[in-house]
DNA sequence: AGCACGATTAACT
DNA sequence: GTTAATCGTGCTC
């Protein structure tokens, strides 16, 4: 399959931790009035299952859940803080609540429209927070429910670089404060180990 | 109808 | 390290 295609259905119908691990070092596109913006996912988290606190389905199937509960492939985009937009692409089966939260990417492309929308902070953190992707690459929930893995779609993901084992960092996913254990601390975020784009030391 | 809080960010001491 | 911003969501009354 040439490395410029879309990344297919069957990569997000599959068990979400994996998605999750698979997604560091993929490429994230994102198209503007056809200018390509993308970035390559270095932080990622998993968020699976009714029974997982830490996740909206825990609420069951409301309207805002109801995107998790749909085909995998689909991005699944809320609104939190009364402010910022979050980015997840829905992952397993459908009927089965599950989606991968992006937490941070490394920007490749489209620096200029990136730049016009994060002036106000240095570039080490244009992209380093799950609000702050949205903000950089113009997606709001008019997203949510966008199908990533269709024709002409304005959000897809591309292979980019493949990661090693030893290069990646497990942890207890962010901002769970008042999530109960063992759901609080499981180790369900994946990140590229800093340093791996900066070092040449692959 | 009212309320507490959130898968956060940016600014400030 | 601390805190304001700002409003949709789900839960309680």
């Amino acid at each position: 399959m040439p490395e410029h295609d879309p990344l297919p259905r069957s990569f997000f119908s599959r068990p979400t931790l994996q998605i999750a691990r698979q997604l560091l070092g993929t490429r994230l596109v994102r198209v503007e009035n056809g200018e390509r913006i993308a970035g390559l996912i270095i932080e990622a988290e998993a968020y699976r299952g009714e029974e997982d606190q830490g996740c909206h389905a825990r609420a069951g199937r409301t309207p805002r859940t109801q995107t998790m509960y749909g085909p995998p492939g689909h991005a699944y985009v809320y609104f939190t803080y009364g402010m910022h937009w979050m980015l997840n692409f829905v992952a397993e089966d459908e009927g089965y609540p599950a989606a991968v939260l992006i937490r941070a990417i490394l920007p490749t492309e489209g620096l200029p429209l990136i730049a016009s929308r994060r002036k106000t902070q240095p570039r080490k953190h244009w992209t380093d927070g799950p609000g702050k992707i949205c903000q950089a690459l113009a997606i709001d929930g008019e997203f949510n429910g966008t199908d990533l893995c269709a024709a002409d779609t304005p959000l897809f993901l591309e292979y980019g670089e493949s990661i090693p084992d030893q290069s990646v960092t497990k942890g207890p996913r962010v901002g769970l404060n008042s999530v109960p254990e063992p759901w609080k601390s499981i180790p369900w975020r994946f990140l590229v180990s800093a340093g791996y784009f900066s070092m040449e030391n692959r």
